[in-house]
DNA sequence: AATCACCTCCAAAGCGCTTTGGACAGGTTT
DNA sequence: AAACCTGTCCAAAGCGCTTTGGAGGTGATT
């Protein structure tokens, strides 16, 4: 049943029909009515294609999932924020365009998901340190915010970024002031952006305390369990192991936490973590009340919330200048961390 | 730029330029050379929308982001699926539309993503059992393929499962064969048709031995590494505790390693475990060659993959028979499961 | 020289919607 | 009574593509 058919069936023109449907006010209440119950019995609904020709407006928005680096390993932060983006998105009827992208297909799949007129925009996830993503979406004229930023020039376009190196900063000051002073880093691939902020973060802090960082306690990796296990275990076992560890991701942690229980520490006593909790809905740090590890918490489902709405503002008025929205993560303190051990 | 300036520049008709774009006989090899160099250096892209509405293919599929229940839990292997299922997609230019949709709302957001034309199929997930959003897809009339299946009428649609009744009876066979008689089973929400199954299984394999399943070492929740550890540690303070665990997911087997570490015992040694293993890229399960827990494994970026492969066949052919694939996931024996200890 | 087939190209009709620019009736104002 | 709104509706022109049904020109066949 398209828009012919129902006008037909009703005795009425294309336009009126169509008038009735959208809201507009040269039709009278009479004839709306018995529009809107026709439609509604036929289960009329209009065809998005055609709408989106002809208003020139797709009602939907781009966003590339970020494979990292050659590993293909899935961001898993991505299904957390893309439920908080097409949560909020869904609000104004907007959908989510989905493509993914090898690293040397990017600059394609970028290209025709504008202009093939399939989206009014788009979301950038996981910029890396030089992203030149940012410059291609620029000169294609499209709108689109980022997920995080890129060091250079993040005026001239929008972003919703978590304020990591205030995060990495804070966490680090609160193992400071337990008297920690070999402070362990396991931080994220550094060819992201955000893991650069972070260990500048977590470098400021210590040198505003007078204190130096040691290179063998600090690693980047991808994120895993794995990860955080092995380089724990590594760490724990130097001549001056670490007497507390700063990690990037929850899975991170966890991985630290079983090194430090395989060894017979204790977390908390012996050894304490803090972590950065994006607060995936999967991975809970224990209970609202009650939470595992003492983390600096920024749920990414709010960014995939925000993003969207500023994408969609975007949307609407092209020409304002670039919106950004720096979020402060929250320090929630939990049993993971505590005093440094006196020797 | 559109295919009309196109034609215009180069002095040719829409129907020339379009033809020798998309490759059809009736053109001359020379002129479309000559459009091909045109097209490239104009960086024409034809408008999808205003193709789809010509050819009737909207070269897109639908995808709804399932939400847990009321949890508002997003499927930690959401992320891992659409990967394999974008991937095969890429490979024939077909896009994913997302929605979200809360359980209320599932039935309006499946409805209106098909009629509006934006897709031409759909990939259902996490069917619930007896899920009547089966019901609702064959209504509609649209091709569509459901990762998982409900128990009921499964020859009627296309599916692609995991065979989760055959790996849990094979796990819990290689307990069994490791002499354990006190078996736990952590399983997933059995709202999902896939818990059901898996218990089956279970359930089975313990039977086809002659003893029976203690209810009060079965369990089933979200899951998560929280519910691991929380029940594991219950399990093991009871007055007769389980040597081994069978769980749902690595997270599951993750929160029963830490449960079983802060009571003293060593894994696969004092207590076994074995686990369901979704291949999630950011969740290994240690190194290829060296797995942490015993598993059954069966990457859900395949299961993406296959999905993928099949809707899009069915896409071509909707009239042939349902196709269903179902999968063995492979058992990978780690240090995590071992003899049963004697008394 | 006429016929035929073939190759290369084109004009125009859709696809299903929105939107512009009236048309027509009825009531108000001058 | 003429002029003017105002409210309600419509015909038709796009949006940018694909595809049908020829048209015109060339060379081969009779």
């Amino acid at each position: 049943m398209n828009l012919k058919d129902l006008a037909a069936s009703l005795g009425l023109s294309q336009t009126t029909v169509s008038r009735a449907l959208n809201g507009y006010p040269e039709v009278s209440e009479a004839t709306r009515k018995r529009v809107a119950e026709a439609a509604r019995q036929h289960g009329y609904r209009p065809d998005s294609r055609a709408r989106s020709l002809a208003t020139g407006r797709a009602m939907a928005v781009g966003l590339v999932l970020p494979m990292t680096a050659k590993q293909e390993i899935v961001n898993p932060v991505f299904s957390d924020f893309v439920a908080g983006a097409a949560e909020t998105l869904a609000t104004r009827g907007y959908d989510i365009v989905l493509s993914l992208a090898s690293e040397e297909e990017q600059t394609n799949v970028y290209r025709s998901m504008l202009s093939k007129g399939r989206v009014d925009g788009m979301i950038m996830q996981a910029p890396l340190t030089g992203d030149r993503r940012i410059q291609l979406l620029k000169d294609l004229g499209m709108p689109f915010v980022v997920h995080g930023r890129v060091s250079d020039h993040d005026d001239e376009y929008c972003w919703m970024d978590m304020d990591n190196r205030h995060a990495f900063h804070e966490a680090t000051d609160h193992l400071l002031e337990f008297g920690h002073e070999r402070i362990a880093l396991l931080n994220g691939m550094e060819a992201m952006d955000f893991a650069h902020r972070r260990r500048d973060g977590f470098l400021d802090a210590l040198s505003e305390r007078g204190l130096s960082a040691d290179p063998e306690i600090m690693d980047s990796a991808v994120m895993t369990e794995q990860y955080g296990y092995g380089a724990a275990c590594r760490m724990l076992a130097l001549p001056a192991p670490p007497t507390a560890f700063l990690t990037s991701s929850l899975l991170v942690a966890m991985g630290v936490q079983r090194a430090v229980q395989a060894r017979g520490l204790r977390m908390g006593l012996d050894i304490s973590v803090v972590t950065h909790d994006d607060g995936l809905s999967y991975l809970p740090n224990g209970s609202e009340d009650a939470p595992i590890f003492t983390a600096t918490r920024s749920p990414v489902r709010v960014h995939g919330n925000i993003c969207a709405e500023t994408l969609m503002k975007l949307i609407d008025a092209p020409q304002t200048p670039p919106h950004h929205t720096k979020l402060k993560a929250s320090l929630t303190i939990g049993p993971s961390s505590g005093p440094a051990p006196t020797v």
